[in-house]
DNA sequence: GCCCATTGTCC
DNA sequence: GGACAG
DNA sequence: GGGC
């Protein structure tokens, strides 16, 4: 990542040891013996500039060359060679021959995200010294170098490099390795979270109030809209942390970005009180320390150092178009990039895909659309009119972000269930006969998973209304009526949501899945309640009724538009 | 140092 | 059994 | 990245 970083900076990258060389840039844990056995020299060139690695981040951040011999690049082992020449004013240019080369640090492409280079992004103790040139003082270059007297260029061993070349570009979309030293230098405060420990009292005690506290922190407990957002007082916070969130979702570091969405849904929540200080962020559920300290950034500075770096993050717009395609993870987008493919057209034509990415890739538009509220309500017509046409009883709800109110949708979410009918009485309906039917007419365009005869209870496929030829995500639940609460709830979502009345329901001993609430649920960790495998189904204590669900939960009910998190 | 939801289907 | 989806 |  640092050598990438560099060279849109313009920096050069030698791959081995030439008359190009100017700045040697050494990995923190190596030392200067390391460096100059690698290099197979007996001493480094005076010539030559060796720093740490945080030498080209610094030079990025102050928009300059900065001062090399500053003690905070210094290589361990590494003795400044005694120079103190005569200052001759020609000598103090940047190695005049090297600098044609690669010493001009230029602006970096995506010109929309830079400003005013007096302020850069660094901590207070860098911040306030700025490093200058004027004080480098090095010896003239010398005509005969080093590498030159020390016989044979050096082979240089470019397995290891190569090596090495692979791994940053694996590891490129991981998390921001860049920042952390931005990140670990701020002394940590001692915070005040004497709440916190009331609040885990109530737990251990494993005393059961109505509601106990501990509970308040899921993200089922309380009431989300869409709506609140633009009153509230930390809109500008969450909005920067929306985009560190999104920028971790885009990485694919789904922990880091889901920490991130617990903490703005927290902040979301705080509509009174515009959070300044990291005390008062750090009082929040899901905030820690480090979130704490970037709120506090963004509330004083208007911005987030690490974001702005993540904005020079090169994020592969080859990747990212993979990833949206149907069917297509990141497994296979980045082995894909890895093996060359640059475009939907290569992969039609050179890898092989598995019967959905094609489906994929030639609904690429389609499949990434949204479309309008009326036109899911078609598409439920349509397969309710054949429904009843077999059978009146049968039932159909609009499932998804359209039952959440959504304007706009990107699939259709269908339950179907019919009264006093068995889930393989259902099954043998959709599959054998409104599926094919809706293929005749022509609605259906293809299968994308199809339920498995035995106990499957779901169908994915596309469709398509004959005034349209955009093919839409449709989805079938097959539900029984016994479970149609249980269902409900799991295909309204949103997936946050679900996520966290699952959790609650399994901090309470419980296990909640599509099909109903159990109780009594044995885990293979002997904590009964807490994580592992589970051992016992469990006991079933509602399945039919969202509302009991919800009860039997302790979670106050929530309208479906209410389940958006 | 581990967990962070759970299940079905595809391959 | 991992990847992917919902 | 937070919670335990």
């Amino acid at each position: 990542m640092r050598i990438v970083k560099a060279l849109k900076y313009g920096a050069t990258w030698q791959k081995d040891w030439n008359a190009r060389v100017t700045h040697i840039i050494v990995d923190r844990g190596m030392n200067y013996n390391q460096v100059t056995a690698f290099l197979k020299l007996q001493v480094l060139p005076n010539n030559m500039i060796m720093v740490g690695e945080g030498y080209p981040a610094d030079c990025i951040a102050y928009r300059m060359l900065v001062d090399p011999t500053q003690q905070r690049y210094q290589v361990a082992g590494y003795i400044k060679p005694a120079v103190p020449f005569a200052v001759d004013p020609a000598a103090r240019e940047v190695a005049p021959s090297a600098s044609s080369f690669s010493l001009q640090l230029k602006q970096a492409r995506r010109a929309g995200t830079r400003r005013e280079p007096q302020t850069p992004s660094r901590t207070e103790e860098a911040a306030s010294t700025p490093p200058t040139l004027e004080t480098v003082r090095r010896a003239p270059r010398s005509e005969n170098h080093a590498w030159e007297r020390t016989g044979d260029l050096i082979q240089q061993d470019s397995d290891e490099l190569d090596a090495a070349i692979r791994q940053a570009k694996e590891l490129q979309h991981l998390p921001l390795e860049f920042h952390k030293q931005d990140e670990d230098s701020r002394p940590s405060s001692p915070a005040g979270d004497e709440e916190d420990d009331e609040v885990e009292h109530v737990s251990k005690k494993a005393k059961m109030p109505p509601n106990p506290a501990w509970q308040d922190r899921f993200q089922c407990m309380q009431k989300h809209t869409s709506s609140d957002s633009l009153t509230n007082p930390n809109a500008a916070t969450i909005a920067v942390l929306q985009e560190m969130c999104d920028h971790y979702a885009a990485m694919r570091d789904e922990w880091r970005s889901t920490a991130y969405r617990r903490a703005i849904a927290s902040l979301c929540k705080e509509n009174t009180v515009r959070v300044v200080t990291k005390e008062d962020a750090q009082k929040l559920p899901f905030v820690g320390e480090r979130l704490a300290e970037k709120i506090e950034e963004i509330a004083f500075t208007n911005r987030l150092r690490c974001l702005d770096n993540a904005r020079l993050e090169p994020n592969d717009h080859v990747l990212q178009t993979f990833l949206k395609i149907h069917g297509v993870g990141f497994a296979q987008a980045s082995r894909w990039v890895s093996q060359g493919y640059r475009s939907l057209e290569d992969l039609l034509a050179k890898a092989n895909l598995s019967e959905n990415q094609k489906v994929g890739i030639a609904r690429f538009d389609d499949f990434n659309a949204r479309m309008p509220r009326a036109e899911v309500e078609e598409h439920a017509a349509v397969v309710r009119d054949v429904l009843h046409r077999i059978d009146a009883t049968f039932q159909i709800h609009i499932m998804g972000s359209y039952r959440r109110g959504a304007e706009s949708s990107a699939d259709i979410d269908l339950i179907i269930t019919r009264p006093s009918t068995s889930i393989s009485q259902i099954r043998t309906v959709i599959i054998d006969t409104v599926v094919p039917k809706l293929f005749n007419s022509g609605f259906l365009k293809a299968t994308l998973a199809a339920t498995s005869r035995a106990n499957g209870t779901k169908w994915h496929g596309a469709s398509c209304l004959p005034t349209s030829k955009t093919w839409r995500r449709i989805d079938f639940l097959l539900v029984p009526e016994s479970e149609l609460g249980a269902a409900m709830i799991y295909f309204t979502g949103n997936d946050i949501f679900n996520r966290s009345m699952r959790l609650l329901a399994s901090k309470k001993g419980m296990r909640l899945n599509q099909r109903g609430l159990y109780k009594d649920v044995m885990r293979g960790d002997g904590r009964p309640c807490s994580r592992g495998e589970k051992l016992t189904e469990g006991t079933p204590v509602a399945g039919s009724d969202e509302k009991k669900i919800f009860e039997a939960l302790g979670v106050p009910w929530r309208p479906p538009h209410h389940r958006i998190c």
